[in-house]
Formats: structure tokens, sequence, C-alpha cells
DNA sequence: TATTAATATCGTAATATTGCAATATTACGA
DNA sequence: TCGTAATATTGCAATATTACGATATTAATA
């Protein structure tokens, strides 16, 4: 064993996860930090920003813009990579809602 | 490798890190969402509630327990989890202000 | 003090994640 | 079109997570 049950449980729950797990690891916040700090789109030069091999945030951006949190717009050779701040504001939504509702009742 | 470096970031993003991980897997999110509805606290019913092993269960607890949003209380045999309230709109708080403070700055 | 019910811990197998070197792809400019 | 810079993909090793059976612990009660 060692998989997740994943169909044990409501899409609600699973969506609110697997949003939560983008933000999970230190690397993307850090990326969506950075992203945040600049004027301007990034380009690789997080990759000097953060300690990190250009493969490795590669695939950390990827696991960003799965979620559709990333605009890439090609600027010359390099992507230039934003915050798509609509989806974002969705999951910020969908995060607080749990949130909310999340409560107790006693003690 | 495999393991995150997780020397070379900031304390802060560590933090939202590792305190996302916590909402990361749905069994998680199902437990909480699961007390919250309860009108008392909640015991061992969870096992049955939710699909997965009292071992199982109670690792994830303790994965909860350990970010500090639980209060444990014994009521007879059994042990009474309720949600530590403050701590948990403490979480609410350091997660939306990271959520507030990324933004885009162009496109 | 046994018995019993509820929860925690241990050991272990299966799967997922992380990270990087090597390589491929992409798009611009000479 | 050829070279070059920027980014993506592949393949693989190391580590982490998830899940559960077996067992231990805990606390009430007979």
């Amino acid at each position: 064993m060692g998989a997740s049950k994943t169909d044990i449980y409501s899409p609600e729950t699973t969506d609110i996860a697997s949003l939560a797990k983008v933000f999970s690891h230190p690397a993307r916040v850090a990326i969506l930090q950075y992203i945040s700090k600049q004027e301007s789109c990034i380009c690789n030069d997080i990759v000097e920003e953060i300690g990190l091999s250009q493969p490795t945030i590669s695939q950390h951006l990827q696991v960003i813009n799965n979620a559709g949190l990333l605009k890439g717009n090609f600027k010359g050779k390099s992507i230039c990579y934003c915050l798509n701040v609509k989806r974002f504001q969705e999951f910020q939504q969908l995060f607080n809602q749990f949130l909310n509702n999340t409560t107790s009742n006693c003690c």
C-alpha cells in the first residue's frame, strides 16, 4: 500500500487537498513569493534566486502551472511567468470557505 | 536525492509549506470536516465514517495534532478530539497573509 | 486485579515526491 | 540554416508518505 485512497472522498474534499498540495512544498511557496516581489514577469532568474537546479525549478513550475496558477507569455527566448490572479483568488476563496466552515462545537 | 532542501528557505516560507501540508491529504481534510459537522467531540467513530483503518486514521490525527490543531480530552475510555480554534485561526491568518501578498505586477 | 474497549505504536510494503544529470526542444539572432 | 540561450523532458536514485496488520498501551469497569 501507500497510495492515497482518492475514491472514498467527496470532490470538495479532494479539491481542497490537491489545492493545498501546491503550497505544501517550500520551493513552490518561494517561487510564488518571488513572482510577487518582481515588478515584471519572471524567467529563468528564479533558478539562481532559489538554490535548486533548473530541471527541479521547472518541475515545480509545472506543478503550479497545472493548478492553473500561472500565465506564461514568450518574451524573446525566455518565457515570462505571471500569476493567474483570477485563478489564484478562486483558490483563496475555496480555501477560506473550508477554513471558515471548520469550527468547533464543543470544549 | 529526493529529500526536500529545507535549509535554503526562509522560516516564513517553510512555515507556510508545512501548514499547507496538513491540508494536503484528503483524509485529513475529511477528518477536519467531520469534526466540524459534529455537535460534540469525536472519538473513534471517524474510523467508520472515513473508509480507512484505525491505525491510519490515528496517524493522520497525529499529523493534525502535531500542527497544534487539536485539543484532546479523555472522556471515559475514549479520547475526545476537538478543534483548537485559536490555533486554527492563526493558521488561517498566516495563510491568508501569504495569499494576499501573492500578486501579479505585470501582464 | 483481570477483562475489555479505545487508541497508539511498530514494522513493513507500496506508492509518491523530490532532486539532479543528461538530453531534448524551442525560439531568437548571426 | 546554424549556433546559442532558455526552458522542458527523461531517467533514475534517494527519501517521504500512505496504509494496514499485529501488537502495545491506556483507562474504565466487573
